[in-house]
DNA sequence: TCGCCACATCTTCAATGGTAGCCATTCATA
DNA sequence: TATGAATGGCTACCATTGAAGATGTGGCGA
C-alpha cells in the first residue's frame, strides 16, 4: 500500500505539496499538480481514511439510529436520508438501537470516539437528560421522533393531528367502540397520538376503551395476536386505531381469516402508508408520511450545524399528514378502489 | 476531550499503561489498573477511534454491499448480519449499490481507504474482473449472489433448484403457458434461476415463452405492469414465475383488481418468503430462504480470515430452500389457507 | 536604481491520539 | 549460571495535514 511519502519522493516533491493536490488546496503549479496525479496513478495511492480523521479532526459521517431497518417506513427514510447526505459529501451509517436503551447510548458512543461527525435520531429510548450530554461531542438532529422542550432541531409530523384525523374518520364511518393499538413506548410522539386519538374520542363523545387497549403491538404477528385478543375479550370493538401499518395487516389478515368483515365488523387504520396497506385485501386505511421531505431537511438541518457550530438553532420543522382511506375503513357504501 | 497523555498523568503512569489496560493487555498490577480506571472515569475518557485505527491498522467494521434495503429479504439479511458480526466484535456499515456498478466500486474502495476490514456483497454489479483486485486491501465474501468461478467463499442457496421446483410446482398445478419474469440483472445467480426454470419446462415439454417473459420488474410497481403486459399481450398465460415476492405481490393484486382469478386464470409464485406474501388475497406460493443461516455463516467466514489471512479458503456454503405452497398457486382444489 | 512589501510557491516541522516494539530490572526456576 | 516471566517506561511510528518558515518575483515609491 502507497503512502504519501512514496507519492511525494516518485514526484519528487514534498508530502504537503501532494496533500494539496489531493485537497484541491490552491499553490500548486499546473506542471507540478500533473506530476503528481501521474505518481499517484502508477503508485495507486489511495489516501488513508483513519489518518485523514485523525489529523483533520473529522469524518464526514453521520450516524442515524431508527428501531429496525425492516420496517418500511424506516428503511424508506434512511434511503432519501443517503442521497441527501451524499449530495453534501456525506456517509451515512445506519445504526439500528432495536429500541433498546443500552444500544441508543452504545451508538450515541460513536460521537465520543469521533467515529460520526454527527447524529439523526429517529426514535428516543433514553430519557433526553441522558441524551444531552451527547451534545458536547457533536450534533443531534431529531427526525419523526420529537419532544416537547426545544433543545435540538427536530423534524416531524404533527403526529397528534395525524391521529386525530384517523380516529374521527373510523367515527365518521360509524365506530363507536375503538380500541387503541400501540407499541408501549412512552415517548412524547406516542403521547402525542393518543393524546389526538382522545381528543377525536372526546369531541364525538365516545369512551375510551382502556381495557380494549393494547400497548405491545409492534409486528405484523403482534397485530395478529390484537385481533384474537378482541376477538375473545373485547367483541363489541368495531373498530381499531394502530400506530403502524404492519400490525394494522395483521389485525386485517387475522379478521378476515377469522371470518369478520372488514370494514363492517371491525374497521382498521393503520399507519405509514407501507406498500403491504395497499395490497392487502381489503386495503388499509392509513396515514401518509413525507418521508422524502423529512429526509431532505433533516440533513440539511445537520449538515449546516457541523458547518457552523455556532449556529445552534433549536427548532421545529413540521410536517402535514394525509390521510389515505382505503377499504379497511369505509362501511355501507359501494366498495370502490382507492 | 481528554486524550490518554491526560489519563497518563493523573494516573501517574505511562501512556503505555494506559493502553495496555484499555486493551486488556497483561503486565499491569492490580492497584495501578485501578488508578487508571479511576483516572479514565473522572476525565470522561473516551479512546479516539480513528487514532486506535491508524496505529493498530484495523477498524473492526465490515461493509455489507446490498441493492436496496427497501427490499425485505436485504433487510432480514443485514439484521442477522448485524448481530452475528456484533457477537465477533465487529460493526457493520450497510451498503446500498442500488444496481449501479459504479457505486459498488465506490464502496470497495472502503476497502482501499482502509475504513473497513472486509466486505461482504450480497449482490454483483460488476464482473469479477474488476472486483478482484481489490482481495489485495481485505477480504470478500459473497452471501446470496454467486459464480461458477471459485474466487473467494460464497454462502448461498440453490437458485436453480429452487426455481427448478417452484416452476414444476406451477406447471403441476396445471400451469401450460407461464411466464418468466426477472429483473434483468445478468449475474449467475440470475442464470441459474433461469436455468432451473427451463429444465422444469423442458422435463414436462412445455414450451419457453420468451416473447412473454419480462426482466425489468423490480418493485411491486413492475409487477403490476407485468400483469398488464400479460393481460394486453399474452392472454394465454396462465402461469407466472417471478424472482421476488415484490414483484409477485404486484402481479397478484393487478391481477385481481382486474377480475381475474388467481389461481384459475393466473397461478403466480414469488421468491423470498416476504411478509407481503402471506398477507396478500390470495396470499402467495414462494420460496423460503434460510436467512438467518446465511447471515451467520456469511459473518463467521469473512471474520476468521480477518482473523487469519493466510486461511484463504475459498468455498461454497451452499443452503437449500423450502418451497412454501399458497394460493396463488393452489388450483382445482378447496381453497384452505397454509 | 534600490529597498520594501505583498504574494506565490514550495519545504520543513510538528501535531493528531494511540500502540507496537524494545529495553531495563528483578525474581524464580531448571 | 542461564533463561523466562513479570512489570513497567521510553521511543518511534501509524499517514496525513495544519502551521510556520524559506525563497523568489513583481510592483511601487523614494
Amino acid at each position: 500500500m502507497a503512502t504519501i511519502e512514496d507519492v511525494a519522493k516518485l514526484a519528487g516533491l514534498s508530502r504537503t505539496t501532494v496533500s494539496r493536490v489531493i485537497n484541491d488546496q490552491p499553490y500548486v503549479t499546473e506542471e507540478k499538480k500533473q506530476r503528481i496525479l501521474q505518481a499517484m496513478d502508477e503508485l495507486g495511492y489511495v489516501p488513508n481514511s483513519s489518518a485523514r480523521r485523525l489529523r483533520s479532526q473529522r469524518t464526514d459521517t453521520i450516524a442515524v439510529l431508527l428501531p429496525r431497518i425492516t420496517n418500511p417506513f424506516f428503511a424508506n427514510l434512511i434511503e432519501s436520508m443517503e442521497k441527501k447526505a451524499s449530495q453534501w459529501g456525506y456517509q451515512v451509517i445506519v445504526c439500528q438501537t432495536h429500541d433498546s436503551e443500552k444500544k441508543e447510548l452504545d451508538y450515541l458512543q460513536l460521537l465520543k470516539t469521533k467515529q460520526v461527525d454527527g447524529v439523526v435520531m429517529t426514535s428516543l429510548c433514553n430519557d433526553w437528560e441522558v441524551i444531552e450530554p451527547y451534545l458536547e461531542s457533536g450534533p443531534i438532529v431529531l427526525c419523526n421522533e420529537y419532544m416537547e422542550e426545544m433543545a435540538v432541531p427536530m423534524v416531524h409530523m404533527d403526529h397528534r393531528k395525524a391521529a386525530y384525523e384517523s380516529t374521527i374518520h373510523l367515527i365518521d364511518q360509524g365506530c363507536k367502540n375503538i380500541s387503541y393499538v400501540s407499541g408501549g413506548s412512552d415517548t412524547y410522539l406516542a403521547e402525542e397520538r393518543k393524546t389526538g386519538f382522545l381528543k377525536a374520542l372526546e369531541e364525538r363523545a365516545l369512551p375510551f376503551l382502556e381495557a380494549a387497549s393494547v400497548d405491545w403491538a409492534i409486528h405484523v404477528e403482534d397485530g395478529r395476536k390484537v385481533f384474537n385478543h378482541i376477538k375473545d375479550h373485547h367483541p363489541i370493538i368495531d373498530g381499531v386505531f394502530t400506530g403502524s401499518d404492519e400490525v394494522a395487516a395483521g389485525v386485517v389478515y387475522e379478521a378476515v381469516q377469522a371470518g369478520w368483515n372488514v370494514p363492517d365488523d371491525l374497521a382498521v387504520v393503520g399507519f405509514d402508508n407501507q406498500m403491504l396497506s395497499l395490497l392487502m385485501f381489503p386495503s388499509v386505511t392509513t396515514i401518509d408520511q413525507p418521508v422524502a421531505k423529512m429526509a431532505d431537511r433533516t440533513i440539511e438541518v445537520l449538515v449546516r450545524q457541523l458547518m457552523n457550530p455556532r449556529a445552534n438553532k433549536a427548532r421545529r420543522y413540521i410536517y402535514s399528514h394525509k390521510l389515505l382511506v382505503r377499504n379497511s375503513t369505509l362501511k355501507k357504501q359501494l366498495v370502490t378502489n382507492l
